[in-house]
DNA sequence: TCCAGTTACTGAATCGATCCAGAAGGGCGG
DNA sequence: CCGCCCTTCTGGATCGATTCAGTAACTGGA
């Protein structure tokens, strides 16, 4: 067994207390004895204080928890998703914190008892589904939280971006642009994971609120314009990856009069959208796509989209956790959002 | 104050061990008095045991640590480490453990605390240089570990692969190809973090042990070929970034009789040199570039490259971790490497 | 010389649970 | 009816530290 702090003590012939204080407090001994203890300790293996016990005692852990719905390998391969970490990741680095990431299982007991027992100080929620329940278990810890893309109670800490908006200003693009017959393409549409068609019927019982306030968003957009909601066709991917938004997409080719553009809720659905498009021969490039995001790929396909400040927003969720504002009311932040139009929205083609 | 196990033990009536076992151990007491519990627990708002004290005094914590030597956001900007987590991440998810990424300060003593405040059962090292007062800081606590990259005692855990021979396969294809000029690019090549050109020297001194093995099996395919050290070139990017890659490259258009060949010690490296030779009108475009890693970009830019299965790294440390062999003669595993070649490289010019 | 003010250190209480030996009561075979 | 086992629950010790009030010795100013 390693030594305990305890045994430092005994060997030393002092208290407890002072060989803690060595560790956390040299200014409440004098150096000589400091040294002495730490050369004991040295000697005889002790690795400093558990950082456990010392959890305990203190009150805190001096990590915080990010929370993914989705399992933590899929949560790697969502590129946003790195980046929203990367950015949670620099600013807990400046506030000497560390980084638990707790993925939570689908089930609601699971997701439950995954947050009760994340030894953490406070948690970044990460686009979740489900996410009530889950805020609920954290309140009931007491620990605070940061939320980012469900609609966040008056006073909880939230960022993110005006998705609705920001939706709207692509579909308005493509409006623009002529189109009429348009495929809104999202991940988890439906309650029950289907992949296929649809005809746009009551956006508002989307489940995943960020993919229900886009499609909202692209709706918006097209009844500003007078396009009848069932010109609309909805495309439900299974999952927010880009093989499943190229199996989504694949469905368009078997229409009677297909789409002339492709609004994805995301860019990865939308790099999907475009494989699955180029394989469709002469048709398929000519049919518009735009995505949301921007990630880097996004730049290099050429893909016209919504730029959203990711690692900003892991940035300012972790900053409002670990030094939340006084004012209550600056808790909640709006980030800003782009249209970067490219090469693969354009003009409906003339045939 | 959130209440404690010991308030909802007297508001029941019972002792505090039979609110414990109505937690962790329902088969202990008779599932009517249980409910009772539970539902007296969820009255008083008591979120269950606090996973602090639970880990203090159960002696585990249910998280492994990732330990990562740089910044944990660059941690997330190199594509190969994030696939290495999503590895961990998906073999700890099969466990039951969370992650706990653990950023290394540069200087010594913070790398230290940094160990030995990490509240984690055991660790995954990735790649890390210092690596070696590291892995003695985790010893002194006593907890397990595995590594990735350097040289491992006869008794660590390990996964890796053969740094050295797959290094001699992409440099033995160039070296097939004819090419007989070539510069080597690594990152951290010298202790000071110099940018551009040197002689290869002695490859013996390079700091950084992954770095050091791969140039090293850079060489011994030249030596093999009979190609004269003198004739190669090493370019020290300041970081391994793409554009320290490109910064360090662009040293070439100042040489006299410039390589015909750029071996990069990396994807993102390599991916940078292309950009950097890109610019060089139509000289850079004709040199040959190679990779290693075979991160997904690579794929996308056609380059060269030794593949080495990044995820399932991650996933065999954190197995090795969280469930270690009987045998320990079986803690060290060599995975297998592929040269992929593409279109970055080809013969000699003629010109 | 005396008292106030520092400095250096101690001891007991505490953080919030889990563990373990053991007690009380019920059921059952002999 | 006794003894044994089983189920259900209890109390106290324990995990490994930190905290805080308090003691003892020393310093310095009047």
């Amino acid at each position: 067994m390693k030594p305990t702090l305890r045994a430092v003590a005994e060997a030393v012939g002092v208290s407890r207390s002072t060989v803690s204080n060595a560790y956390s407090r040299p200014d409440q001994l004098s150096s000589e004895l400091r040294e002495r203890i730490l050369e004991a300790a040295r000697q005889m293996g002790y690795p400093g204080p558990d950082p456990t016990a010392r959890s305990l005692r203190r009150g805190f852990v001096g990590a915080i928890g990010v929370l993914f719905t989705s399992r933590l390998s899929y949560a790697f391969t969502d590129p946003f998703a790195v980046r929203f970490v990367t950015g949670v990741a620099e600013a807990a680095e400046r506030h000497d914190s560390s980084l638990l990431l707790v993925p939570l299982p689908p089930d609601a007991a699971g997701a439950r008892r995954a947050v009760e027992n994340a030894a953490a100080d406070g948690f970044c929620v990460y686009c979740t589904g489900g996410e009530e329940g889950i805020l609920d278990t954290i309140r009931r810890r007491g620990l605070p939280f940061v939320t980012t893309s469900s609609r966040p109670r008056a006073d909880d800490r939230w960022v993110g971006i005006d998705e609705r908006a920001a939706a709207h200003s692509v579909a308005a693009h493509l409006v623009d642009l002529g189109h009429r017959r348009v495929a809104l393409l999202g991940h988890d549409v439906l309650p029950r994971a289907e992949t296929g068609l649809l005809r746009v019927a009551d956006v508002t019982d989307v489940p995943h609120p960020t993919t229900r306030e886009r499609l909202a968003g692209f709706a918006d957009a097209f009844a500003t314009a007078g396009v009848a909601w069932s010109g609309l066709t909805v495309l439900t991917a299974a999952d927010n990856t880009r093989d499943a938004g190229a199996a989504a997409t694949r469905a368009l080719a078997r229409m009677p009069e297909p789409p002339t553009a492709v609004l994805a809720a995301s860019d990865v659905l939308a790099l999907g959208a475009l494989d699955a498009l180029r394989e469709q021969g002469e048709w398929g490039p000519q049919v518009s796509v735009t995505g949301f995001d921007d990630i880097a790929e996004a730049a290099t396909a050429g893909l016209t989209t919504v730029r959203q400040p990711a690692e900003q927003k892991g940035r300012t969720a972790a900053e409002l956790l670990l030094d939340p504002p006084e004012d209550t009311r600056a808790g909640q932040i709006l980030l800003p959002t782009t249209l970067v139009v490219r090469t693969t929205s354009g003009p409906v083609p003339r045939s």
